[in-house]
This record gives structure tokens, C-alpha cells and sequence, in this order.
DNA sequence: ATTATCTATAGATCTATAGATAATGC
DNA sequence: ATTATCTATAGATCTATAGATAATGC
């Protein structure tokens, strides 16, 4: 049951795009690899020819979407700097978004995950981080650079911050005032 | 091989105790029931006789570390109200609650797992972020009780963002930067 | 007699691998 | 002939339970 090399190329994308959105909604000790295989239309004795080992592709998944992330916002920040770091604010800050973890901001979803990885994770997400706040930096306003490096931390700390808050909180009023007094800050931080 | 009563509730908190520490420092899925038993020094049979499930367990642990945070919070809120939000961020940012995440505070070192618990679970931990944001929001200037609250929700948001950023970064000077970062903008805020 | 704890184990996972299979691509 | 995928399974977990054991506390 070989496929074309085209083929198996798209299977191996499938899967990382698979486990990219299955690894936010669930965690990742929450998706097997054969859960994964299963909702790539695969069988899981497969992935091994793909990925080396879990903590492989969770690398992986962890450099996808944080790029992705990132991405999205330099081109939004192309195609109106003087918009984009509200759009930013509000679509992070959105309830679409916290309720939608599985397509959504990665360190929001797996933050504290992450952070009990091994090095090769915590390197991708690491650089993840970087090149979201590289976003933000120029998007802020301040004096120096350091000042805006600065803002740009603290916006992203209070994003995420907010989301996983906002995700734990059972009661809806609580999660959607974090939310917004969130934006609120971020709004004023842009002047 | 019976305890007395005494013994046996002894026993007890400190299965809470080992749990609420290793749950922080391995996630809920990286400790089980087996190793979490073995840390109280007891075999693993005899968990069930303490709590009904492990998920049990979780929800108890929530509300155990977030309660003690809290108390802390309000310790040096008596002690010294004019310090109190200083020591408190001084605190939460330092160098030392990022690398003990086993002894810190649980919505930063399990946040995103919080989120994708039952309703148990995160009903305990809502409560937990309601107690110390209103631990805040009584530190936080402000014209109205609106206004104070949602400085709190901000406070709240960027320091468990920080930690948890703080903690993925493999780049110990973007780590502490980001931990900087929010900490000025802190003691900016209680002005 | 009651009950806290221990021993042993059932039953269900999970990661990873070995070998078989069958279509691709030289 | 090469190789992407599948089938089958090894070996190591994990949660939860049943029944035994032995000290407590009425």
C-alpha cells in the first residue's frame, strides 16, 4: 500500500497538522499516537517512518504553530501597521479564541506544558516566543527600543496570561472581564 | 498494618502535600498514582481509600496550592498593606518561583492543564483565581471598585503569563528580561 | 469489630519495533 | 528495487479493585 512520493509528503503534513491542533485541544500527554495516526486517516505503525519518536514531532508541531501565529500577524501588520496591533489584541483576546484552543495561540493552549519539555521543544518554542514579540516590538510605541522590547513582553505575558485564565475560569462573567480588561490595558498601551 | 485515626489523617494531607507539589513540577499526567503513593511513602492500594479517583485528587490539590497562595498574599497584606503589592509581584517574578515550580503558585505552572479538566477541577481552580484576585484588587489604587478590579485582572494575567513564558524560554536572558519586563510595569500600575 | 494499609492483579492503555505488503519510480 | 504504509505484537506503563492483614478503639 505504497503511495506516490507527493503523496506521502502530504500524509507527513497531515499528521503534523493533525497533532498541531489535536496537541492544543488536548495536551499531549491527551493524544496517542495512534489517536493521531487515526485522525491523519493513517495507521499508527506508520509514524515512525515520519517522526523519530513523540517528542520529535512535538517539536515540530510546536515550531508550525507558533510560525503560523507569527505569520498571521506580520501580515496583518503589512497590510495596516497602524490597525494591526489592536486586530492583534482583539483577536487573541476574543472569545472565539478562547474557546477554539485547537486553533489558536499554542503557548496560550500548551504554556505549561512546554515548559516541562525537553530542550529541543523548549528551543522551538522558544523561538516561537521570540519571533511573536519581534511582531509586537514594532508595533508598540517608545523611545527606545528597549522601552518598546519592553511593552512588547508585557503585552504578550498579559495575552497569554488572560487566555489561560479566561480558559480555567468556570464562570463565564469572570472569563470574558479578564478578557477585557486585558484589551483595555492594551488598548491604552498602544498610545 | 492499621494507623491510629491520627496517623491516617496524617497520611492523608500528605498525599495531598507530595501531589500538590509534584502535580506542579510534572504536570497531572507525568505523576501517577504509583509514584505519587511512593513519595508519601505508601503503597499505591491504599490511595483509593483516600480519595475516589485521581481526578478527585486533582480538584483537592487545586484548591489546596491556590488556597495557600492566597493566604500568603493576605499575610502580607496585614502585615504591611503599603508593601503588600510589591512583595507580592517581587515574589511571584523572581528567579526562584520560576525554577521551583513544585513549591509556586498552580495557575502558572499548570494553567493550560487546568483548562482542559472537568468541571470539578476547574470549578477549584476559578475559585483559586478569585481569591487572589480580590487579594488585589484591595492593594490596587483606583477610583472605583470597577477600575480596581480590572487592574487586578491585568496584574493577575501578566505575572502567570510571565512565569509561564519565563519558564518555556531556553534563553536565560530573554527569560529574566520578560520577568523584568512585567515587573516594572507592576510598580508602575500601583501608582 | 472496625478500618487503614498492603499485596496482587485485572484490564486498558501507550510507545515503539519487526516484518509483511504492494505501489512507485528508476 | 525501493519505500510508504499496514498488521501484529512486545514490553512497559497506568488506574482501579478485590481480598488479606494487622493494629486501633469501642
Amino acid at each position: 500500500m505504497k503511495v506516490s512520493r507527493e503523496q506521502a509528503n502530504e500524509n507527513r503534513q497531515r499528521i503534523l497538522d493533525v497533532a498541531s491542533q489535536l496537541f492544543r485541544e488536548r495536551g499531549y500527554d491527551g493524544v496517542s499516537v495512534v489517536d493521531l495516526m487515526k485522525g491523519a486517516g493513517l495507521t499508527h505503525g506508520g509514524f515512525y517512518g515520519n517522526f523519530s519518536s513523540k517528542e520529535d514531532l512535538i517539536a515540530q508541531t510546536c515550531a508550525l504553530s507558533l510560525g503560523r501565529s507569527a505569520e498571521r500577524w506580520k501580515k496583518w501588520q503589512t497590510e495596516s501597521p497602524d490597525t494591526a496591533l489592536s486586530r492583534i489584541s482583539n483577536d487573541y483576546l476574543s472569545l472565539a479564541h478562547r474557546d477554539k484552543p485547537g486553533r489558536g495561540c499554542a503557548l496560550a493552549a500548551l504554556g505549561s506544558d512546554m515548559a516541562r519539555q525537553n530542550e529541543t521543544v523548549r528551543k522551538a518554542a522558544d523561538k516561537g516566543a521570540h519571533d511573536l514579540m519581534a511582531v509586537l516590538v514594532d508595533l508598540l510605541p517608545g523611545e527606545t527600543k528597549e522601552k518598546r522590547e519592553d511593552k512588547a513582553m508585557l503585552a504578550l505575558a498579559s495575552m497569554v496570561g488572560a487566555v489561560v485564565l479566561a480558559r480555567v475560569a468556570e464562570d463565564e462573567e469572570f472569563s470574558q472581564r479578564i478578557l477585557a480588561a486585558v484589551a483595555t490595558a492594551l488598548e491604552a498601551a498602544s498610545d
